[in-house]
DNA sequence: TTCTATTGTTACAAATGGAGACAATAATAG
DNA sequence: CTATTATTGTCTCCATTTGTAACAATAGAA
């Protein structure tokens, strides 16, 4: 696989995708391994010259997961000259197996447009690209380091993320199409990280009239069926 | 004056700054008239290939009103492809008095970041840059229409504004160091755009404790003088 | 001294949110 | 079939916050 060429890409500009997901009671992102450092990094793309920002994000959030229809939002801009680190970016690259010229356009300085992506775990597939060995999931909560700047795109993102959580009604982007009312309250408490008050939480979501309730959830387990809930269109 | 030198710059990448000030009980920004053409755009500027990105809007402002420590804020970053508008760029160019080159990269297109900057209109120092006759304020309610998709721009500016200012209590950098608590109130109403009950007003802000209160202020006027408060350190 | 306009504060009502109580119920154990 | 257990949906009580109006204080004018 040759390096990208840069004739079709704006230089100096990029874009980092947190993408979030949410299992077993825990908030996750997606993480790309780069091959033979094993370094993290978030998984991210360049925009071509011809095309919509957010089209660009699309189209990288489509590669790696399949999905498109995905919950999107802007949070950041990154542009201090701290982030270039030309060294690091030589390494990757040539752990590629491929010579890198010392003029080579990925060594340069890059500004990075951040986004978060909300979507259903379950639906995701993974696919990594040409740079990586592997896209998995990692728990926010326990974070390994990552490359770059990228500690702090991620604290960004969640910071945006959990004060847009009430404003924007966003927690349900992490579910499936139907959920228990224990489930999206542990998406917003997995959110948050604190431990929410079930039955304020449940009148809460139920006064704001955005929630469609359904039949009954049987689990088999030896108490009450909830009932199960989708957001109104 | 020569046109701007691409090689300076970084390519592709602008910024465009909302300057909010508030005179008269009027929320109002800052406007470029560029030659000739008597458009209106907001200013804003590139970045410095070895420049911090808030550096070179910091650097910008400085340049518009003389000031340093302003309040500043970034809320967004724009990159459809709808923005490039030649055309309009050439004309500009063009009234400026220069033959303008059909690959000169200022025709090219931009991402701009958008920043919005909260400052006590006493204390500007209006300067217009290169390309344009003047600078001014202009009143938020009834702006005038602007070129490229910088309505858009201050739409959002705006948004963003009122989203946060409950959050990050930035009210008060739109006002000198002391001021009594009806300003305070008015400045809050020209943001969110209605008006507001005096005395709840007043019991929340006093509640948050992050008031200090001074002295008080007699007008003249035949009634009770009101306090001055600045906010804490 | 009286009057007017505005300010700072208080009083009461309405709405909201925290905390626990309680009945309903799905499956299991006897 | 009945009792038990865990969890759910709802309700009540209470404290806090916010909407609304009232009221006293006061700087200057009449």
């Amino acid at each position: 696989m040759p390096l990208p060429d840069s004739s079709q890409y704006i230089p100096h500009l990029a874009f980092d995708s947190v993408i979030f997901g949410f299992s077993k009671g825990k908030l996750k992102i997606l993480l790309m391994e780069y091959h033979a450092t094993g370094w993290l990094a978030l998984p991210g793309g360049f925009v071509k010259k011809d095309e919509d920002l957010e089209n660009a994000v699309k189209r990288g959030l489509f590669e790696r997961t399949g999905l498109t229809d995905i919950y999107l939002e802007q949070f950041h801009t990154f542009g201090s000259m701290e982030r270039a680190q030309p060294n690091y970016m030589k390494t990757i690259l040539q752990a590629n197996g491929h010579p890198v010229p010392d003029d080579y356009w990925m060594l340069d300085r890059f500004f990075s447009i951040g986004y978060y992506a909300l979507l259903d775990y379950e639906k995701v597939n993974l696919t990594p690209d040409a740079l990586s060995d592997s896209i998995a999931w990692y728990e926010v909560e326990t974070l390994p380091e990552l490359i770059f700047d990228h500690d702090k795109i991620v604290q960004k993102a969640l910071q945006t993320l959990r004060e847009n959580l009430d404003r924007k009604l966003i927690g349900g982007n992490l579910l499936p199409e139907r959920f228990t009312m224990n489930e999206l309250q542990s998406v917003y408490e997995a959110i948050l990280g604190e431990k929410l008050r079930r039955t304020s939480f449940q009148r809460k979501l139920l006064s704001l009239n955005i929630l469609e309730r359904h039949e009954k959830l049987y689990t088999g387990k030896s108490h009450k069926a909830p009932y199960l809930y989708s957001f109104k269109r």
